[in-house]
DNA sequence: GTTATTGCAAACCATTTGCAAGTGT
DNA sequence: ACACTTGCAAATGGTTTGCAATAAC
């Protein structure tokens, strides 16, 4: 078992989210903590409509409604401490952004499964590129798509249409 | 069968679309026509409504309708003659991807300017990538936000936007 | 003659928003 | 108290679809 250190994080996402809202004003409601502590309870992506199934279905005080749910993670985006990721055909999910290296994914298109990677020999080729085009670059999105592992050794045969003549 | 040279030769992209219709018993119709002849008349990247704008208005015969539109796109993208790219939040839009080198895009977050580029040590590190994650890559998208050079040299102006003036 | 295709309008669907009631500071 | 916030329902907006009429082969 690798030794964790705990060196990324000072502040919790809540204290955080706190931080960022209390800049614009913005408070920090029973439901938005709802949220958060939902949303990093798990490392997971996730699709905005995973996050509203589980925390609408509630019917005690943990209750949230869908409108909020968006209106939330908008904010946490905003805050830096979401990002959102597109799949392609699948739609989009977020991930975690805080305390988290930048990292960029592999997406299979048979099951929609993410896998992260990094790279650095391609950061630096990117700073190189925009250089060039004398252009500041702020953040870039990397997808590689294709079939993951898992599906290439379990092909599903619902997935090969194979309508090829 | 017709003759072909040993080299890779540009065929139409209507004839590829007519040949890419017959393996799916599909039929090249005057309004698929109108649409290649509109798509394939500049080399500029274009949003689907633009399109839809473009042959809605007419009149005459040349005039195709917002669903054959879009039901066509699809065609083309499938087809590989057409290929979509995501803007971040300005939208999805639509590229020639038939007789044009693999490339990646430079993304104004300013102006939603595209610069294209083509980096092969790039494509070379995703290959290997994919291939330590036993992952068989059918493409990938590389998209580069920040802001482009002429949005630097006029920090205060909104450039080139002179369809509205 | 079949069978694919079109245009229209309606449906879709994830997301956003207006508003009245409720809540944090 | 005063804004900010919530939940609901309705609106959005780009895209898709059901269907009857039409056209390609």
């Amino acid at each position: 078992m690798p030794e964790l250190t705990s060196v990324r994080v000072s502040v919790s996402p809540i204290e955080k989210f706190r931080e960022f809202l209390a800049t614009k004003g913005m408070r920090l409601t029973r439901e938005r903590e709802i949220i958060v502590n939902e949303v990093f309870s798990s490392h997971e992506h996730f699709e905005p409509d995973q996050l509203v199934a589980r925390v609408t279905r509630r019917d005690d005080a943990q209750r949230v409604s869908r409108s909020t749910v968006y209106r939330t993670l908008s904010s946490l985006e905003e805050a830096g401490l979401l990002r959102k990721v597109a799949r392609g055909e699948h739609g989009d999910v977020y991930e975690h952004d805080y305390g988290y290296p930048q990292h960029d994914h592999l997406i299979c298109q048979k099951c929609g499964d993410l896998i992260e990677f990094h790279n650095k020999a391609i950061s630096k080729l990117l700073d190189e590129i925009a250089d060039e085009h004398n252009f500041r670059m702020s953040s870039h999105r990397l997808e590689v798509y294709g079939t993951c592992d898992n599906c290439l050794r379990r092909p599903r045969r619902r997935h090969q249409k194979l309508d090829m003549v």
